[in-house]
RNA sequence: GCGAGGGUUGCUGAGCCUGGCCAAAGGCGCCGGACUUAAGAUCCGGUCCCGCAGGGGUCCGUGGGUUCGAAUCCCACCCCUCGCACCA
């Protein structure tokens, strides 16, 4: 046979389309489609490619149905990633080089450009954009921008302009995880080690001595009321310091620490921890205690001098016995501040002595410590002498007080050791002040957010709860940064927005993007944006005619139809762009719906591109060609599934591909009218229906269940009968123009060529998507071969099982009281009672036995029938006879035996008196 | 830990909301046959177990429950995936 390569045909569409998609505001009704715009850092792995082309099935789906559908694209290239990309391969580091080198294929010349970070977004984005052609995305592409293009940072100024006018946009202070070699925040893809890393919020609860305070670092405040003594490490050197002019000991890794967290710290000297060993200090809500040594003090764990609650904490507990073992400090009495239920007056001794601890450093400790913690905070108590509430209200209230009233301070350092930045430098927690949030903690915008969800079409539905959990859950998000691309923020010109911050209502600028390229950036005053997006004001800088211009084109595609993205955007960016719109647009402009994505794999394990587990999108073009691609990524799976890239299952898809156009070929070519044709057209009908209604909810994967393998399957019974010797049809020609239009949207090149070879008037990419047609559709022609394919399966599984060499076959029809029968149980509600109500009537009585046989025999064939089957037959009583007189000549050529076909009632053949409705009995001899 | 989703027959993946159409679709793989000098491709048939008459048995993570009847509803448990923030 003829293997149809779609390579040929690939160039010449794609420069055939070069700009046929690119859509204008007419009168048709639109439909506006839009995908998070990628960033260009590498090649696109197949993964990128279901992204772009599950929204473009859907964009040709509706184009076909007759809207003016935009589906555009950008290139997101702000923030740092490319910076660190750049000055890796600046560095000449192997690891980068070799990924972008050999795994993306990056030109040696053009690598060499790579050391300016632009260099890298502009390349990638030339070739998303080849790429993105090469896979038949019917994009605009005249609207294409990045998001450091001088007027859409115009753009993200009007946006910021308003979130900060209508209070959106606040200025705080925040711990972040910080680089001091990078003099830079770092996020966790920053992180060579540590990304796990939490930062935990210490109260420091100030013991003094003298002149001095020793601060100790604490989670659990409220049990200062139960310190006996402190611990000091006398192995490690602790450090005297001025702290905002307030004199401090602790150890030197707390100095450097404290430092960055909003404090002025002046080093006076050095101190051994065996010099403050022994000596007294004394808190209001502790008294006296002494400093004890404990090697288990960490000099880089929070200020490293720890406070001993020795009933309430494992560890201190566990020292001070070990301590007292040695004959020392006898008279320390652990002090209980807390009842928990499960355990007794002092619960850290407990814990240690049900699990059988030995010493300090067993590993068992850090269980137990969890354990106790967990218990007294879940359920613990005051004990009334210290207010009796219960811990985790008295935590918050003592934490308050001790800050207010007794000198505490706050402290916060990581949960884990060893936070590495990629530049190797360790990383620590610094305050940052100035910053600007986005304050989506804020109550009455999340409750805007949440009525708006409402009205939002979301797929699949599984998801709304994950989004209002989110807005719920979403707290104030610093939305600038020092470094990297992106627009300054107006009014504070040292920050530069965030890259999640400035991507939040770009939707609204595609409508306009091809247009504001003609304009120059100054003139793009906010002003001007108010008129295009609010219909505000009276600007100057543009006249009103391109004004009105841009508003119209706005206000045509506004609002966009819908959104898709991956599911791990629900917790940031696609709840983000609620909020903003909700905050920038009126509420006839909002979003109308969102599609979710599944992940991509690759045999089974997750795709990743720092991993290298990806296949590159264009080799997967090269190899497969792009319309098996295309198939296979929206036909494996529905979009919000995880689908999983295999060869053989590709391999397979290129082959239906294949078997796709032959047919169609061969068909080309047929004549002639039988009478199976009505079944086929009618078949067609419903497989056109159910095609549409899935594509109209975004089930790609069901679409081409019916679109294509419904078909084919429906092909297969036709072609088994036609006449003897008869391969094609008129009909089978007729149906080649609606089956290459059902699955243009899918595979348009394939379809396109074939549109060409049969015919077909202008692009198929154009042409009518093909609906229903209700005269069209023949439920009796249905039945019959519903009732023939049904009694044929029976004959081949009785033939299968007797093994003998048939020379007949009689098949019994039923009578017509059987159809009776038939009809009164289908329609009866309660199927107990309605054999008494058949025998009821005279006729029946007469049958006797036979009759209620007869009835339970139909009560439980009408169970294994499809109910839809059921009450069709019950409608109206079926010619059985008819059918099977018309169908013997194909029953004989199936067996190849002769078949007679005889009514049930003339006959007194044991046999058939089993024949029920819908059911003949089958005799083969 | 918290939040969301999920566990189906060799694999993949429907079905579950709206309980009887379910031994459970489709695809893949595998087996047999046709075609062919042959391989590939293509086409046809089979693919839980038993049965020489269209039937029966067991099955849908585990254990209970509701019901005449459960893959489908309820409860408990086990396991898996994703998100948890300044990052695209």
């Amino acid at each position: 046979m003829s293997r149809f390569d779609t390579h040929t045909t690939e160039d010449e569409y794609c420069k055939k389309w070069e700009h046929s998609f690119e859509a204008d505001p007419i009168v048709s009704e639109k439909f506006y489609l839009t995908v998070a715009y990628p960033y260009p850092s590498g090649a696109m792995h197949v993964g990128h490619g279901r992204t772009y082309i599950v929204p473009d099935v859907i964009a040709r789906f509706w184009r076909m149905k007759g809207r003016q559908v935009l589906y555009p694209m950008a290139f997101h290239v702000t923030g740092t990633p490319v910076i660190g990309i750049s000055r890796r391969i600046s560095q000449g580091d192997e690891k980068t080089i070799r990924l972008y080198r050999d795994l993306y294929k990056v030109p040696e010349e053009t690598l060499n450009r790579f050391v300016e970070p632009r260099e890298i977004v502009r390349y990638f984005s030339q070739e998303y954009e080849r790429v993105m052609r090469h896979c038949g995305l019917s994009i605009d592409w005249r609207r294409r921008f990045t998001t450091v293009d001088p007027q859409y940072s115009k753009f993200i100024e009007w946006q910021y302009i308003h979130l900060h006018e209508g209070n959106h946009v606040i200025r705080g202070a925040h711990p972040v995880k910080y680089c001091p070699q990078c003099d830079n925040p770092v996020g966790d893809h920053d992180l060579l080690e540590g990304d796990k890393a939490d930062i935990i919020k210490f109260v420091l609860v100030m013991f003094s001595w003298g002149d001095y305070k020793l601060p100790c670092a604490t989670l659990r405040p409220e049990t200062t009321y139960g310190v006996t003594n402190l611990w000091v490490n006398p192995d490690i050197t602790y450090v005297k310091v001025t702290v905002d002019g307030q004199k401090w000991i602790l150890s030197r890794e707390a100095a450097d620490k404290i430092g960055l967290q909003d404090h002025d710290v002046v080093v006076e000297g050095d101190m051994s921890g065996e010099e403050l060993i022994g000596v007294t200090v004394s808190h209001p809500f502790s008294g006296d205690v002494p400093v004890l040594p404990a090697t288990f003090v960490d000099p880089d764990m929070a200020t490293g001098i720890v406070m001993s609650v020795p009933a309430h904490a494992p560890f201190d507990y566990i020292a001070l016995r070990d301590l007292q073992a040695q004959g020392l400090h006898a008279g320390i009495v652990p002090v209980p501040l807390i009842t928990v239920e499960g355990y007794g007056e002092m619960p850290a001794k407990d814990a240690v002595e049900r699990a059988g601890v030995q010493n300090q450093n067993d590993p068992a400790m850090d269980v137990l410590t969890q354990e106790v913690y967990n218990a007294e905070f879940s359920r613990g108590r005051m004990l009334p002498k210290y207010g009796g509430k219960p811990v985790r209200e008295a935590r918050d209230e003592v934490s308050a007080i001790m800050v207010e009233r007794y000198g505490s301070a706050v402290m916060y350092d990581f949960d884990s050791r060893s936070v590495v930045c990629r530049c190797g430098s360790r990383v620590f927690v610094r305050i940052l002040h100035d910053q600007w949030f986005l304050q989506y903690s804020d109550p009455e915008w999340k409750a805007q957010i949440h009525k708006q969800l409402d009205g939002i079409t979301l797929v699949p539905p599984e998801v709304r709860a994950e989004f209002d959990r989110t807005i719920d859950w979403l707290k104030d998000w610093a939305c600038t940064r020092r470094i990297g691309l992106g627009t300054k923020l107006p009014w504070d010109k040292e920050w530069l927005v965030e890259p999640l911050s400035d991507s939040t209502i770009y939707m609204a600028y595609y409508t306009i993007a091809h247009k504001l390229k003609q304009i120059d950036p100054a003139r793009l005053t906010p002003d001007v944006f108010d008129y295009i997006f609010r219909g505000t004001g009276t600007p100057s800088s543009l006249p009103q005619e391109q004004l009105d211009d841009l508003r119209n084109e706005f206000l045509y595609w506004y609002p966009y139809d819908y959104r898709f993205s991956a599911k791990d955007l629900i917790s940031n960016h696609l709840t983000f762009q609620l909020f903003h719109h909700a905050a920038l647009f009126p509420e006839n402009l909002q979003p109308e719906g969102m599609v979710i994505f599944g992940m991509g794999l690759l045999d089974g394990a997750k795709m990743s591109s720092s991993k290298g587990n990806v296949f590159l999108l264009e080799d997967a073009l090269d190899e497969f060609g792009a319309d098996t691609v295309r198939m296979f990524l929206v036909g494996s799976a529905e979009p919000w599934q995880d689908f999983d890239w295999r060869k053989e299952f590709v391999i397979s898809t290129r082959k239906q591909i294949d078997r796709f156009y032959t047919t169609v070929s061969e068909g080309r070519v047929t004549e002639g009218t039988y009478p199976i044709d009505r079944w086929l057209i009618s078949r067609l009908q419903k497989r056109i229906a159910a095609t549409n209604e899935a594509l109209a909810s975004f089930q790609t994967r069901q679409a081409l269940q019916e679109a294509y393998f419904g078909i084919e399957a429906d092909l297969k019974w036709y072609r088994r009968r036609l006449p003897a010797e008869i391969r094609g049809s008129a009909a089978l020609r007729e149906i080649s123009s609606t089956w290459i239009r059902l699955l243009a949207p899918f595979i348009p090149f394939t379809s396109e060529t074939l549109w060409a070879e049969i015919g077909g008037s202008g692009d198929v990419a154009f042409a009518a998507f093909p609906e229903p047609d209700a005269q069209s559709i023949d439920e009796e022609t249905e039945l019959a071969e519903e009732l023939l394919s049904r009694t044929v399966e029976d004959i081949e599984s009785i033939m299968k099982l007797i093994q003998i060499e048939p020379t007949g076959i009689t098949l019994f029809i039923a009578p017509s009281w059987k159809w009776d029968i038939f009809t009164t149980i289908a329609h009866s509600e309660d199927k107990k009672q309605v054999i008494r109500d058949i025998m009821k009537d005279e006729a029946m009585k007469t049958r006797g036995k036979a009759a209620t046989d007869a009835a339970k025999q139909t009560t439980t064939l009408i169970h294994r029938f499809p109910p839809q089957l059921v009450s069709q037959l019950a409608g109206s009583m079926r010619d059985e006879m008819a059918v099977f007189q018309e169908a013997k000549e194909f029953l004989e050529r199936e067996f190849a035996v002769p078949v007679t076909i005889v009514p049930a009632g003339e006959s007194n053949h044991p046999k058939a008196a089993a024949a029920l409705p819908f059911k003949p009995a089958i005799v083969i001899e």
